[in-house]
DNA sequence: CTTGACTCTATACCTAGGTATAGGGTTGAT
DNA sequence: ATCAACCCTATACCTAGGTATAGAGTCAAG
């Protein structure tokens, strides 16, 4: 497959893909002898994943991390667990941002009950993440 | 509470929040005679808020629309309203796209289920979203 | 064997979201 | 009344993540 199809099938420009490789992100192609770069069918799902994982909120960088989960092999292992560990926790905590901010949302849609005063509204307190020596009930837990 | 006590509590730059005024997302805050900035304490919430909803893939612009919800007068309520419901929209497929890579991170931890090969992996495969004409038996639902 | 659609590299440019610096005024403690 | 630590505006600069353009080569159909 060449690029402008990748690009087409993926929903990216051209020059995003050539970025992207030059970022490490997507692995160097093969090549004909041309000069021009074949792509596998494979890399469709590969860089979707990198769009839909930036609306997520991650960087380029950390979506190079999850891909570099993929390729583990045996030796490291270890380093692979501890890093999806890690990854876990990032997203866990991005769940419940969301859920509590879906949760100040359906709020507002529900009851208005967010009035016209500056006082103490949902949607700002929604994301106020706890800090040391504070309690907060409401603090969402992450579903399974 | 002047700009620097603000932006130590809120954990920013004192750049960054006069930026946030120029941009829209604070509302220009009293100034004394000599022109140094008041902030009202509660300003410290919508900061960190701000901050939070930016890593959980909000632009600014859409953090704006956020923060505007909140000041809805009755007049403007049916508006609020549809906004909200879209808002909640964005964050239902955000928590669905979050969890299903977390499923496959921990597939990753528990059982390294993902080779040496280059073959169909979880992690990218997590977050392949279904379009059209495709069955997806496992896609996740958001959770109540 | 030409023509149109494709590709290549290199370089420049763009937006979002800041961060730094220059040049100057304010405040409050000593 | 001075000095450090603050604040002001304006402007320049920076990184991430692209997007566009120039100038040149490649490929397949007619």
């Amino acid at each position: 497959m060449q690029i402008g199809q990748l690009a087409t099938l993926a929903g990216v420009n051209i020059q995003t893909l050539r970025y992207y490789e030059r970022q490490g992100l997507l692995p160097e192609p093969d090549r004909r002898a041309s000069g021009y770069r074949e792509y596998e069918p494979e890399t469709v799902a590969l860089v979707r994943f990198v769009k839909r994982a930036q609306e997520l909120g991650f960087t380029l960088r950390e979506i190079g991390e999850l891909i570099s989960l993929r390729d583990n092999d045996s030796v490291r292992r270890p380093e692979v667990r501890a890093l999806a560990a890690a990854k876990i926790e990032d997203v866990e905590r991005k769940i419940r941002g969301l859920s509590a901010m879906r949760t100040a949302l359906r709020g507002l849609v529900d009851a208005c009950s967010c009035g016209n005063g500056m006082s103490a509204c949902p949607i700002i307190e929604a994301l106020d993440e706890p800090r040391a020596n504070q309690v907060r009930a409401h603090a969402a837990s992450v579903p399974d």
